[in-house]
DNA sequence: AAAACACAAATTGTCGACAATATTATTATA
DNA sequence: TATAATAATATTGTCGACAATTTGTGTTTT
């Protein structure tokens, strides 16, 4: 389902891979311990090799790790989530405006049908904002700032400890329609090559999801 | 020099803070070749912790690595000062916005004091914005944002590839006194609460700064 | 002479074992 | 009984050795 398809060539990679997965999708509990020889046995592979995919998790924020004691998958908490979209919030709000500088022509020409495209399914009753459709969205318009490092920030860090909240909170469904419209708004900002404008209907994209999560957060 | 004093428990965290100043003031020169072995005989430990410590660097940006082949410190670019710059102002810009909203007054208070002092220094004569004294500004308010994940995300990763380029260009006098008036505006709108104005004048600070850099970069 | 192949050297990736540290359990003492 | 000191256990940190892969060299072939 991921669209920036990372390839595992060594043995370490692919244990990075699907320890993140485990824990992203809540296999692996937030706020549980990590032992690394338990990991190794479980994942047939020897204590350096986890280690060095836990090393990477903490790199991405989604294990916190203390010296000669160990590594815990962090916990889910309002203020984190609150954090993390005002990251995104920065990062994606720039990432518009210079897809608006940068992006090919016929990338936007892309992303515009695309967005028909899930039009159509939406009046066709298909709810649009299936998770994928968004993703795809926001990942093309964070290529589209042809910003090398943002794109490794974004995709490699920040997405995977967002999916993590939107997963383990049980967001699927709603937003349906509105997001569509924002979705289309900042297309439009981008073609018109306003960045300007594209950067402050991106943030409050964001802002409103982070909204929507909010409120289902503080349900719980 | 840093303010953020990360203290170093582990021997691979002496090895990747030495590892990482080298490379940072250039003594490890940019775009070379990181092999394990021969930084294990130099410092004197063994493989696995200059392993990970490379692994860390390379999560920090500053080295590359590519599998079974090796690591190599990132070269400088006038492409990557620009990425760079443009996530700076996105998230320093976040930062002061968040800082108008949490910081403390007595924290305030404290940086509006420090500003003045430093003022003192100028009108004697001594150069204003000697890197430390900015520093100082730039991380008060990082940390006044209260947002612990950009706290990490700044200091620990993209401060340390920003002064990387500051240092191997020679950045070290100007922008003096226009600086300091631009600091000065910021606590005034932070004092104020005033978030909206705090994130624009931040952000065209980074900017100008952005400019005195590539300046210089482009007469080399 | 250029290209393709085979071989050798060097480097990284992975492993199991040992050392150092933290946690838990036990005993001794007030 | 509660608390402090101590021993036992478990977990992480570090090391050296081996395996796998890449890179460089030399030879063969066209």
């Amino acid at each position: 389902m991921s669209f920036f398809q990372e390839q595992a060539v060594t043995s370490s990679d692919k244990t990075f891979f699907r320890l993140r997965e485990e824990i992203v999708e809540g296999e692996i509990a937030a706020g549980s311990k990590l032992s690394e020889v338990e990991l190794s046995t479980k994942y047939e592979v020897s204590r350096a090799v986890v280690r060095e995919a836990i090393n990477r998790l903490e790199a991405c924020n989604i294990v916190e790790r203390k010296a000669n004691v160990g590594a815990r998958v962090v916990t889910l908490t309002a203020e984190g989530l609150i954090e993390l979209y005002q990251i995104r919030e920065a990062l994606e709000g720039m990432a518009a405006r210079l897809a608006a500088q940068n992006m090919p022509e016929a990338e936007i020409e892309k992303l515009a049908t695309l967005l028909d495209d899930q039009f159509e399914l939406v009046k066709q009753g298909q709810s649009y904002y299936q998770e994928a459709g968004d993703l795809d969205f926001h990942y093309r318009i964070i290529v589209g700032s042809q910003n090398q490092q943002l794109i490794t920030m974004l995709s490699n860090g920040i997405y995977h400890l967002a999916r993590m909240y939107r997963v383990q909170l049980g967001m699927t469904g709603p937003r349906v329609t509105t997001a569509y419209d924002e979705h289309k708004h900042i297309v439009r900002a981008i073609a018109n090559r306003d960045g300007e404008l594209a950067e402050i209907l991106m943030r409050r994209h964001i802002q409103y999801s982070k909204n929507n999560i909010a409120v289902k957060l503080s349900k719980m």
